[in-house]
DNA sequence: CTGACACTTCGGCCGGGACCGAAGCATTCC
DNA sequence: GGAATGCTTCGGTCCCGGCCGAAGTGTCAG
């Protein structure tokens, strides 16, 4: 029922002349027909077979008012969804985001009980993945040859014995993508602190990478964070 | 500057084989293109043109691994907008009137004891039984393996020991049909509430299904509540 | 009543885009 | 090496839906 649905309000709201009449009453404002037939840039009979499909679907509410008929967006949420759109629009061609410090800085890196996560976390998965350190599949990963070695030469201790998972991933609730976790993840994560490379921020998950640890996550990552 | 990239981005949401797509994508999960075709209901090369316009846009990242390309959604943005859709469109249709709302909506989705009831629970044993996944017989049940599997991928834990039986029905009262309890409908219950899929309503017993939820749970139990 | 204005409905035209079959790369397996 | 698999590109068909002109309903002014 909801799915159909989804695609639905979305066509809707894809259609160039209906998005200009959404934006147009974006503000909250209440707009005639014909003012938005106008800002529409189509004529008013093609406005009023738009005002109306919109109508039923909900998205707009409309007064009569003399020979007038006032249209505007029919509730908050729907004012909310479009915000929510214009903001990925917005974001896909530059890379400019308002956004609080703090929550910047747990998106960029933070512990995820012992291992890395944010950007930080899935930037490490990404780099042994693509260097074939790594494979990770739906039911947990396992290292390889060259990964072991990689994390002899980093000097990360994965010797720990014990019942707990190799290598696993987790899935990072920012970035929407998997992360380390497991020996592997902590031996990881163990090791950048033991080197300088990061240290904890004043939230206790939030974590702050030092300048070397800019260096060093560069050079044996590839990262820039 | 931002009007028309509305429309485009809402455009590109608004085909049901692309809907189909991100709503399969929309917990997080990375699928390949082959998957997605399958879930989209069209031909891999139509799924790749759609998959192509949507990296375009922004709206997708995709990993090479192998010969398989896994594609997922690209920010957490992009879920957040699907979601605020969803809570549009489910809102939209105007409810026909109901009786009262609280026995209605303890009828939908309610809790008994740590499992679900109400439709939902006995939608969700229908949904497990017809695909295999559990078999109930008169005094108990029985998970097979696709079940095991499917529970694993859902992500429910159902490894806790203990005396309590593993899996039961249980019969519900409005539904007067059977729904699942035991150890593996609770493992599914707590599931659901850490997914966000579903949140306590006024009433101890009653549930309130999240936009969230809508969807997964469609796309997990094939649910349409 | 008559004419002006606001808005809607109807009918036909037309273009964009979704779709699939066939073929072309890339990667893995034997 | 060749076959199989995953994915993409190309070419052509076809249908959905936006668009406008003309005509219909409703409201107000004089």
């Amino acid at each position: 029922m909801s799915i159909p649905q989804l695609a639905e309000i979305a066509a809707l709201i894809g259609d160039p002349a209906r998005a200009n009449i959404l934006t147009a009453l974006f503000d909250g404002r209440a707009l005639t027909a014909t003012e938005l037939a106008f800002a529409a840039g189509v004529t008013p009979q093609t406005a009023s077979g738009h005002l109306a499909k919109m109508m039923q679907a909900g998205l707009l509410s409309v007064v009569k008012q003399g020979r007038h008929r006032y249209y505007r967006l029919a509730t908050p949420q729907v004012a909310q969804m479009l915000e929510s759109i214009i903001a990925v629009a917005s974001m896909t061609p530059p890379r400019l985001r308002p956004r609080t410090k703090r929550e910047d800085a747990l998106r960029r890196a933070r512990t995820c009980y012992d291992h890395f996560a944010g950007l930080l976390g899935v930037g490490i998965a990404d780099s042994l993945r693509e260097n074939g350190h790594v494979n990770l599949g739906d039911d947990g990963g396992e290292v390889t040859d060259s990964g072991m070695a990689f994390l002899e030469a980093l000097g990360a201790d994965v010797s720990r014995p014990g019942r707990r998972p190799f290598c696993r991933h987790c899935l990072d609730w920012t970035e929407r993508r998997p992360h380390l976790a497991g020996v592997v993840g902590a031996a990881i994560a163990l090791r950048c602190f033991d080197l300088g490379w990061v240290k904890r921020g004043r939230d206790p998950r939030e974590l702050a990478i030092t300048p070397g640890g800019q260096l060093g996550l560069h050079q044996a990552f590839g990262l820039t964070i």
